[in-house]
DNA sequence: GACTTATGGATTGTTGACAATGTTGCGGGG
DNA sequence: CCCCGCAACATTGTCAACAATCCATAAGTC
């Protein structure tokens, strides 16, 4: 085996399945648009073949909705599947929560402190600098999902959902929480998967995650749902 | 969602995609097999350019686990994942529950006590053809989850999940377990989401599927895991 | 003038051929 | 006898051309 770690030349489709993801989670490509497979394939300079399945890809990821004959468009965000997938992060992170406190090493756990820490001094800094305390937050998150040692949810998880969170995220700013009560809410839930009560970090995680919707629908209601704007069906 | 979808003439690719999951999950390709392209090209009848979009949407889906330039298998089950599945289902369902209490419509509740009743009487015959039990089992899960309303629910569980819970079904015949409190904890969710109440409706449901997994973490354990043993690398 | 219909263009769906990579079997050497 | 290297094969990855479908514009009729 070369050395070549897994990053730099995998498949061509590969290649383009993250590439524009990351363009779409990052809304370098607007949401609702159509994407031409004309333009990608000029854009990243490769052929259909491998484009198309990766288009088939993205489509299995929800990230992308196509329509027969029709073309492809980056799916269009509203705010009612906003908070479905804050329901579904409930659900899940809530059960990771309850595994991690089973299945976690020591070391991991201390891993997990350590990050914490990181991201509480870091942000003391530029207090609300709110996209990377928002990217620390997922941090956290994710090492509790690994932590839960079950494949399944990883993947579910880290793989289709977060991509999901973060282009809404990108797309209107979510939740400028106080940074203040998230960190002492992720405390104790760390604390609790420290002591092994599986339990209570499920039910911490949960109003972690149930606060956070709820603080997003308070302000979806203010801003009176004014949203996407623009791919309408109008 | 999909299961409406009776395809007069989608397209070559995604009828593809269909029955070729359908083959992987009624276990007509045995787990652990590896599948050439040429063998699926020959066998549906179709070029190998939309064989190779649906093998990517399957991969998305891992019902097939593929290694660059060197081919894909059907993934091979192994008694953890089965497992793994199960905390999934109950993080989710649970939820879906939950959410059902809050969203379905009296009409649909109504329905969902018929698809009971007729199951009950129906089972009443063929004590233990365990298939149809279980069939009839999904059914009710799946009307609860359409009831939660959440689509992103919806398409983790039914069009992820609920695959690969069959393919394990087909396998290695799961969980023939006795009808009565099957039925019986059926009646009692339903009962909560009539009442609209949604913490009890999710308790219970956690409650049920738990009961599967431990139920079958024990049968797995009385046959000393005599699994698989496919995957012939010999 | 408005609605229906026909035609042109563009885009997607599909196929087949070509190139790159991994695998298998054989022969030679230690 | 086992291990290493090499070459032929088979399979996957990619590209370019062909066919089918849909959309838009424009002509025609009431």
């Amino acid at each position: 085996m070369e050395a070549t770690l897994d990053g730099p030349t995998q498949t061509l489709s590969d290649g383009a399945f993250e590439r524009i993801q990351a363009a779409i989670v990052k809304g370098e490509i607007a949401p609702g648009t159509r994407i031409s497979e004309q333009y990608l394939s000029t854009t990243f300079g490769i052929g259909r073949g491998p484009l198309r399945e990766a288009i088939r890809r993205l489509e299995g990821r929800r990230l992308v909705v196509r329509i027969p004959h029709a073309g492809v468009r980056v799916v269009s965000l509203d705010s009612a599947e906003l908070i479905e997938l804050y329901h579904v992060r409930e659900a899940l992170e809530g059960m990771a929560c309850r595994l991690a406190a089973q299945n976690m090493t020591e070391d991991e756990i201390d891993a997990l402190r350590d990050v914490l820490a990181m991201h509480e001094q870091h942000s003391g800094l530029k207090a609300n600098k709110s996209y990377y305390q928002q990217e620390g937050d997922l941090d956290i998150h994710y090492l509790i999902v690994q932590g839960s040692k079950n494949r399944t949810l990883s993947h579910m998880l880290c793989d289709e959902l977060y991509q999901l969170v973060r282009m809404y995220r990108y797309r209107f700013s979510t939740t400028p929480k106080r940074p203040k009560q998230a960190f002492a809410e992720h405390h104790n839930i760390i604390q609790a998967i420290a002591d092994r009560d599986g339990e209570l970090a499920e039910m911490l995680m949960r109003r972690h995650i149930s606060a956070s919707r709820r603080n997003i629908e308070r302000r979806l209601q203010e801003q009176g749902d004014a949203v996407t704007s623009q791919g309408g069906t109008v």
